[in-house]
Order: structure tokens, then C-alpha cells, then sequence
DNA sequence: CATGAATGAGGTTTCATTCAT
DNA sequence: AATGAATGAAACCTCATTCAT
């Protein structure tokens, strides 16, 4: 008993912030940020009301740590290390990741992304968090093998945009309308799609 | 004064729904809707709020009339006639098309998709009305010239998502950060890009 | 046509007003007073809502029309000749009166009780114009036949007041809950059934 | 100190909904159910007006929670012991019941019979739970009183409804016309009164 | 007389946040 | 730290009544 209620306890010292944050992520992404109550999030975690708000000053920070978790989630999905890789693979590599983080929090993006459009603050995060790092990764990868000549000497950046706009674009419709642009065999084998697009276009 | 009090009148009646409309679809991009009041609208629209339930049962039904404005729109987008264009100009052309639609209605975009991540029946009437004309047109273009061995074998369809889910990306991120996925020079200038980054890629 | 239409003229000219007072009587009926609306008696009238107000100051006066026309009812079901009847005939065609007046009207009589337990003055023209006849009528000859020794020395205004507060209650309980206490052979039966107890009572 | 802050919270989280449906109680026998704001009945028990939603989630439910308690004090008010009773006393007892609870209850019952003409299942609940017990009761000892011989073979179940009826049409008439219908001397007397016209009639 | 668009006060209900316990 | 009752401003929507035509 002793044990039970040490564990219990244990558990409870910084479980209840993450269980609030779970179930916030859950109903944020079934019903959106506006019409999810701190009621039901305190019901559902099986907390009172008020708990939220000693682990979290308002409502809108829920969203802004989870936000934080979808950072730290983004950073992992970014490339680090292309060197010996294959172009193709460097490329492929970089749209996985973005589509794994889609795939992986759909839920929580929609809610976010419904936010951003209206709340500045958020928007920037997003912006400089979570987009920036893999236009930058991206960005430099095409730059130098423009240098190379190995790629066409269009716009980088604007290829880097586009494609990162793809990937957003792509997973907001897809978490739409599941049916028309779900990922329907594997996200590798979407990614790798995308790949062949981003690097040979349609043209024979 | 007989003229002028006639003028009045007949424009009032048929002014004041488009008024609310347009007041709407102004508070509705800088606020999101449900930020948005009735009471808002009504006084930046110069009406009492009981008038705007004259013109639209309920306030969700303002939102669904900015959409089929925004259907009619984009019919116009869509494009009708192919016949001896080069491949170029039809992709730039349907490209073009939905970023016009974009840059025109950005701010009612956002709103509409906002809302229509957490309501069903309005994703379904965005997706039949506004993004499945495109594909159509779109898909039936490719799979032609496929046939006639222009295009590469690639999927079609997945090809035809691809694009329309960059434009809405890039659509939704230039409205958010106009800095960054802004289209800077012109909208036409911007179709190109991803008119060659369609056709022919980055490679070499 | 010249006759057709000088016909309809003439029939409008107080149709309108009476047509109103139809629908209603029907709507007030079916929903009560208060969840009627004067665009609903407006629609189903054919006419424009603000023509009610020609005919009626208010939506009130709607209702206290409706009474009226009810009083007049009510004055043709109350005895005037009772020379030569027999107890039992005189008893039974008071009590008749009143259930006809309530099986004709049960739907007005329903929405007019309601209002007028919350406004006194509707509540006094009730029971002056509409239960008072009735109460003086079978008082008085209650009365007589005590002096003439038919009937027992009990408290005959009591008597009266129970019996019409009788055909009140079984009027109500039976419009809320036809089945129970509905008035099922007929009301010529019915009446039969209150005369025999208001008469005789139960005991043997 | 401390027990008297603990005794005041103690009192306060039990009385809240307590008042509020006091407060209800009087006001809707006041002004009636549709014409009490939400907003009076907050200000007049001291409590804000989101507190009243706390407690029941619809104003609706306010009057159903009043129906409630009237149904609890209607069981209490029916007899259950009738052996060894005269027949006299028997009626009278349940006559008498039913005459108290009017007089006791008046104003709510009249809410709650305005809203019961428009609202079925509150007349369901009414007649089931408040008339129908009653009802029962009054049958069970007719039908056995004839069988026994002591009472005039007339149609038990009409002598009833007859009865039931009359309780609530002088407690209609009595709460609106109390001048007229009021139950002057006493409610034992006026029960005395009923049932000697119940029992014997008015025929010597 | 007739219309019906317009009004605007007021209705019920919601909900993030506070705070005494 | 945790509770959850309480707050009260504000949301959407209704509707009897008016009035210019």
C-alpha cells in the first residue's frame, strides 16, 4: 500500500500537466481550439477545472505548449547529416520528414494552423519554429547543388517555399478529405512521389 | 426628390444583404469567424443586428454565402478552353487561376478553411464546389497528354492533388506570412515558377 | 370580372380582420399565446405582418378578440326559458351548455386560461362575461327549488361554483388528456353522468 | 471563527439550488413561466445569473425540479389507510388531500398547468405522477364500495375523473377568482362541502 | 388599406477564469 | 497542490411593433 501510493504519487507530480496536455491535444484536434471547454478537457483528464490552471495561466497556453511539443516533434523530423546521400535520398529524406510530422499530429496542426490564421503571436512561432528550420536545411541542400550544377538555376528559395507549401497543403486536404487526398499506401511511397515530382517534374 | 428617394430605396433593398456580406467578409479575414459578432457586423455594417437574421438564418449561413460567392469565383478560375494551347500555358493557366482565386479571397479563404477543419458539411461543399472542378479539369489534361506520351508515366491523379494542395499551401502560407511565401513580384510571374517546377523540375 | 372582383372586395373588406382571428385561434390553439408569433398568424393568414396591427393594436388584442367572440359563444350555451322543465332537464342543459362551449372551443379556452392566469384583467373578463352568466343562471334556480323544498339545504353558491369549476377542470383534463378524460360517447352522455352525481350523488 | 465560516459554507452548498427554486417558485407563480427572466431569478436569490445553469441545465428544468417536489408532496397528500374508515371520511380524506396541495402549492401549479397545455411531456409527467396516483386510489375505493353494495352502480371511473376534475377546476377557479371561488371559511370545510355533494347530491 | 424591411431591447445559455476552502 | 462553485460579460438569436412606401 505503502509502495501503491508512493507510485501513485510519483506519477502524479508531473503527470497531470502532460495528461491535461494529452487530452487537450485529443479534443483540440476532434472539435478545435474554440469549441473545446476547459470543462472538457478538466473532465476528461479527470481533473477538476480550476487544475488547469495552475498548470497552464490560460487556455490559450494549452495550445502554446503543445505548440512547444510540436516544436521539439518538428526538430527530430529535420534533417541534420547529408553527407554521402544520394540527392534523391537528401530530398526524399526532408519531405518524409514533414509528412511524418503530419501524419504524426494532423490533429494538433489543424488546430493550431485554425489559430494562426488569426492570432499573429502563433503564427510566428509557427513560422520561425517549426517552417523556418526546414526551409533552411532545404534551402542550403538546393544552393549548393545549384553551385554544383546539378540543379537548375530557378529561384531556391522560392522551390524551397513551394514544396514546404506542398507538404502543409497537402496534409491539410488530406486530413480533410481522407478519401480524396489521404496518404493511402505508405507516406514513404507519398514522399517518394513527391520526390520524383520536385526533381523531374512531369515532362519526359 | 422623387427620382432620388426611389434611388434609395431600390438600392437599399437589395444593398443591405450585400453590405452585410461584404462587412462580414472583411471581420471574418481580420478575426476569424467565430472571434467575429453578429453585433459587429451589424454595427460596421450600419444595420441592427436583428436585420442580419432577415438576410441569413443564422450566422453560420453568412459564412456559407461568402462561400458560394467564392464558388462562383472560382468557376470562373477554372479553365474552359485547351484547344491549341501549349502544355505550358494550360498548366500556367489553371495554376494561375487558383492563385488568383487566392489572392482575391485570401482573407474568406481563411476563414472558410479555419472552420472547415472542425465542420464537416463545409469541407464537403469546399471540396465538390471549389477544389473538384479543378482537379478535373486538371486530371483530364494530364492523363491526355500522357497518352499522347508528352507527360511521364507517372500517377496522374497524385500528380493533380500535389499541385492543388501547393497552391492551397502556398496560398494559406503567403497569408500568413506574406514576408516570407509572399508573392512578391506578381501573381503571374509566380504561376510560372510552379508552371516549370510542374513540368520539368529541378533537375538538370 | 367586374362582379368576381367587386365579390372578393367585398368579402375582404372584413375577411381580413376575421381571417386573422381564424388562424389564430388555430395557432394559439396548437402552441399557446406566448410561442405564437405574429409573423407565424401573419403567414398562414396570407397577409402582411404589419396588417395584424391594422385590425389589432396588439398581439394582445388578438387574443382578447378571440375572448370576445367567445363571450357571444358562451352567451348562446346558457339557459334562458326554464318554465316547465324538470330538474334533471334544467341541470343537465346548464351542464351541456358549458361542456359544449368547451368542446367547440377547448383549443381557445386553453390558450385564454393560460394567459389569464398571469393578467388580471384578461382573469376578470373571464369571469364576469364568461362563468358569471352561467353561475347566476344555475344559481337561481338552485335557490328556488331549496324554497320549494326539491333540494337540500346545502350551500347552493357552493354547489353552483363546484359544478362550474367541475366542467372547467374535466374541460381541461380532457383537451391535456383526451384519453383518460376525454369525454368519449358524447357529450350529450357526459352531461347525463355529471347531472346524475350533481343529483343524486354516489350513495345508494 | 472557523465554525462559523465552515457552518456559512456548509449552508451555501446545499442552499444555492434550494433558493434559487424558491425564488422560481414565487416568481413563476407570479408572472408565469415564459415571463420570469432567468435574469430575475438570479437577481432576487443573489446569485449571478450563470450560477442558476450550475444547478439546472435549462430553465426548463427549473420548473421540471418544482414538478418534482410537488410530486413528492402530491404522494403525501394521498391516502393509503382507509380501513376502518367511514365512507365519509374516506372521500373526504382524499378530496381533502388534493384540496391541500392546491392550497399550499397554487402558483406553481398554475405555472406548471399553463405549460403543461403546450408541452406534452410535461403533461405526461403531471398526469402520471400527480393526477394518476390519485386517481387510483379514489377508483379502487368506488369500485369496491359498489361491489359491497353501499354505493349507486354509476360509472366508477367517470365519478372519479368527475371528482379529480373538480379538484382542479375550484383550485384553478379559487387561485384566479379567490373573492369568488375562494375557499373561504376553511379546506376542511370546502372538502366537507365536496364530499357531502360527492356522497348524496343535491336531491333531497 | 396593405406591405414587409427594419428595429433593438431582451431572452437563454456559455465559458474562461478566480478564489475560498 | 487541488478543488469546483461562482462569476458576469458576452454570444447568438427572437419578435412585437413601427413606418416609409
Amino acid at each position: 500500500m505503502a509502495y501503491k501510493s508512493q507510485e501513485k504519487h510519483r506519477r502524479s507530480i508531473s503527470d497531470k500537466g502532460q495528461t491535461i496536455l494529452e487530452v487537450a491535444a485529443r479534443l483540440f484536434a476532434e472539435r478545435g481550439f474554440e469549441r473545446t471547454t476547459t470543462k472538457m478537457i478538466a473532465t476528461e483528464a479527470g481533473v477538476a477545472e480550476g487544475t488547469i490552471f495552475i498548470y497552464f495561466p490560460t487556455k490559450r497556453d494549452v495550445l502554446m505548449a503543445l505548440m512547444e511539443k510540436l516544436i521539439l516533434q518538428s526538430l527530430k523530423h529535420t534533417l541534420e547529416e547529408t553527407e554521402g546521400m544520394s540527392d534523391r535520398d537528401v530530398i526524399h529524406a526532408i519531405i518524409l520528414g514533414r509528412l511524418r510530422l503530419w501524419s504524426e499530429h494532423s490533429g494538433v496542426l489543424k488546430a493550431i494552423i485554425a489559430q494562426m490564421f488569426f492570432d499573429n503571436s502563433l503564427a510566428e512561432l509557427f513560422l520561425t519554429r517549426v517552417t523556418g528550420p526546414a526551409i533552411e536545411v532545404m534551402n542550403s541542400f538546393i544552393t549548393k547543388r545549384q553551385h554544383e550544377g546539378a540543379f537548375r538555376e530557378i529561384d531556391a528559395s522560392f522551390a524551397v517555399r513551394a514544396t514546404i507549401g506542398q507538404v502543409i497543403g497537402l496534409g491539410i486536404m488530406s486530413s480533410i478529405a481522407p478519401g480524396t487526398f489521404g496518404m493511402e499506401k505508405s507516406i514513404e511511397d507519398y514522399a517518394s512521389r513527391m520526390t520524383d515530382m520536385f526533381l523531374g517534374g512531369v515532362w519526359r
